[in-house]
DNA sequence: GATACTGTTACGGTGCGTGAGGGTTA
DNA sequence: GTAACCCTCACGCACCGTAACAGTAT
């Protein structure tokens, strides 16, 4: 018999584990004394320690250990470790990424982003004072109530020309009630990397250019997935590059 | 300026994140009504969100995020981050391989020991009749109150016969007051795969199968560094494998 | 008697999620 | 009026570490 130091030094445990495992039903003393509380532990029960030990560096919770080594629970325990795997390989690039280009950098963030209703005037325009004049000819076209709180334009790359054309646009939470011109589409679910701008056009450069080195140095992990989209909170400019995960 | 509900959603988090947020002084709103305690944001705020999702998407936590990007702080979390991933890689492997050779098998777990002193007789014998013999004798020289409480064999792995040899050891906890006959070494510091087994030889058979099978798996992670150890703890046998980590 | 154990209780840390129960806004 | 918001508690989770104070084994 050992009491719980012993036990603990043999297991290769601390005593205070041990004293949880016990007040948690996960692995109770072989005895506890009734008058002075201390737990005695049988060798037999080094085995018992093994295999919470062996659960808990396969990274399975105390509960999932306790139900027992279920194959099917090893299995969920796997794809979580996948999961928070890939996280962690990601963090490490982010990191990596931000002490190579320099800490102080406008932060990218990555979100997805759910689906979404726009009205926009179905047709892409060149220069940056069109733009101006088209989202203001759309926003005349869609009646205050319907619109939601999201407006900006969708930047479409010119495959032919090489240069860039941008398509105001609107959320709408109606689909009905729209003028014959506007159009409405669906703008898709997608995860996008993001950077903020307050309004003026040199910030909104700087972070053009923040995700697109971002974006560089994480070539392997994402790819630009459709036209990037420029929002518009107030004064300050959200710049989203749309990403397939590869 | 937005309510915590829309700020969450442009922002991609939760409404209960900001809030705690709040709590925290991480991200406090732009205004807060006196009276209904309702928080409201401005859109400049969202830059200041952003900063602090990236820096969790890099796995700083909060306080770290809350210090500013420096770059001492973005090397510690990398390290952390290095650390943690290579944890997580082995219960990946460990999973795995529980995985491919069967759930139910003897769980072999990994620990480090201390460095310990012992005693033995400075001789490799061949044969289990032999080697309980030799324990007996070296159980003889050394005075009980010296003793420590692990005792065992030492298992070589004898080069030119390949036949193994064993050498019985017991844990001193004093250096002297020791017959002349008995050799006082130290077991060094290592990290050991072990598995348990009641005291009968099948028992230990499986076990030391169940470490050899354990690290087949990974060969790429450890090899066998110096005799394996078998400790006898009352009836229940430990079964270690001494690993150098690569 | 000294020292090394052991006991219990209680709080802390991370980053929020999940209600409950009740006001507020459009 | 009626959703859809918002508020503040307060607890839960996973796994122990770290005192603080007091009794126990050798």
């Amino acid at each position: 018999m050992y009491r719980v130091g012993e036990f603990a030094r043999i297991g290769g445990v601390s005593a205070k584990t041990l004293r949880f495992y016990d007040e948690i039903g996960l692995l109770r003393p072989m005895r506890t004394d009734p008058v002075t509380r201390y737990r005695y532990y049988s060798a037999e029960q080094l085995i018992d320690l093994a295999r919470i030990v062996a659960g808990r560096d396969m990274g399975l919770s105390l509960s999932e250990i306790r139900r027992g080594g279920r194959r099917s629970t090893l299995e969920s325990a796997r794809d979580r470790l996948r999961r928070s795997l890939a996280l962690a390989q990601n963090s490490l690039h982010q990191i990596e990424a931000a002490l190579a280009t320099g800490v102080t950098g406008t932060p990218v963030m990555v979100k997805p982003r759910p689906a979404t209703h726009v009205a926009s005037l179905g047709e892409i325009v060149v220069g940056y004072d069109d733009v101006i004049e088209a989202e203001r000819e759309l926003l005349g076209l869609v009646p205050e109530r319907v619109r939601g709180t999201t407006r900006g334009v969708l930047w479409h790359q010119c495959a032919d020309t090489g240069s860039p054309g941008g398509e105001p646009f609107v959320e709408v939470r109606a689909m009905s009630g729209m003028d014959r011109a506007v159009e409405i589409k669906e703008l898709p679910a997608v995860t996008v990397a993001c950077a903020y701008a307050r309004d003026d056009y040199e910030a909104a450069e700087r972070a053009y250019e923040a995700i697109r080195r971002w974006m560089r140095v994480r070539p392997d992990c994402f790819q630009l997935a459709g036209p990037k989209r420029e929002l518009c909170h107030g004064r300050t400019l959200e710049i989203q590059f749309p990403l397939a995960s590869q």
